[in-house]
DNA sequence: TTCATTATTTGACCTAAGTCAAATTTCTTG
DNA sequence: CAAGAAATTTGACTTAGGTCAAATAATGAA
């Protein structure tokens, strides 16, 4: 499934010129502090956003805690997948977690891209595609795998997260409470 | 998000006839007896199936254990998303829990049609949306509502499951065991 | 109908992980 | 550097849900 990243990088590549300025004229840089929001609850996201440098996450508030739901780092693009495929208010919050740097594209515009380049959406459905076998592989590893065994297969194919990463956040994005996943690292 | 079935209906209805002959046309219907397999583990996903009529689920193989991941219902259409996506072998296997008729379309014919009538691909766009949206809310769900909960919203929400399907496979597919299912149930 | 098979319920006990509270350790910032 | 704040760990206890086993109930084929 990594391999599909390389497809949908293929893909691109192999755009022709036009489409490819034409994606790339839509887009704009810009940089977020550390702790800025992207997206708030209850705001339609109505951008995406490449992530050129930098790490950030998004989240849920439930009750009271909050539960990371994806973690986001150079090259990953970072939405709130329902609020902007059905353009409705989010229920996740977009959070930089360190200064970050990103390539912006609105919703809309890249809705107009699509009808003048049309092999955009292809490339949408890619993402689209990519993003719903994530999810699954999530939902997955939730069902058939221990806490301990989530930590560890974390560990071990993204070491990143666990370095640069904060525990609570990792906690939360494993699922477990801070104390479980303290007592699962002190146990390995 | 239920609306997205009916924006993804009305954009059928909005094909141009060519385009909706192409898609009529590579399509086949077939039935299945209840118990029959459209889809076994391991074997690559080739197939779409539009149900017609009768109940289908998916499900896979946890140390001997069945998970029930998905059920199929009149209008659904029946996959192992990454299986057919990247046509490569499947965990999930699909079968008929009632007799049933299904249309069939196969992948690499369907793949042809998008290239034939490009308004295919917005089509598949959308299909591929919908399957993020779903399994995004069924992360959701498990991680923000106990057991007794899941099963009261499934009550609510779709009541035709708890009366056609059996105890077992409603709880592999609620993510609790068969005794805890009995148990909610016995206390509400 | 009836017997057997399958589905469901109930009981007794177990376990992974949560909660609340307090103790440490590690960062920050003046 | 030191003090306060934040992050992490540790302890004691609780709980949702699992497991294994046995008891009922429901279904279906002869």
């Amino acid at each position: 499934m990594t391999s599909y990243i390389d497809k949908i990088n293929l893909y691109i590549k192999s755009l022709d010129n036009d489409t490819l300025i034409g994606l790339q004229s839509i887009a704009s840089i810009k940089t977020y502090k550390k702790g800025e929001l992207l997206l708030r609850q209850n705001e339609v996201c109505t951008k995406s956003y490449l992530i050129i440098s930098g790490t950030a996450r998004k989240y849920y508030l439930n009750d009271g805690k909050e539960i990371t739901t994806e973690l986001f780092f150079e090259n990953d693009l970072a939405v709130s997948f329902d609020s902007y495929t059905l353009q409705q208010p989010s229920r996740e919050f977009i959070e930089a977690l360190t200064a970050i740097s990103v390539s912006v594209t609105k919703y809309q515009t890249f809705e107009d891209a699509k009808k003048k380049y049309p092999k955009l959406i292809t490339l949408d459905l890619m993402l689209a595609e990519y993003y719903a076998m994530w999810v699954e592989k999530r939902l997955f590893e939730f069902h058939t795998m221990t806490a301990t065994q989530r930590y560890l297969h974390i560990l071990n194919k993204s070491p990143h997260i666990i370095q640069t990463i904060s525990l609570t956040i990792i906690a939360s994005y494993l699922g477990v409470s801070l104390e479980t996943l303290s007592r699962i690292r002190a146990k390995i």
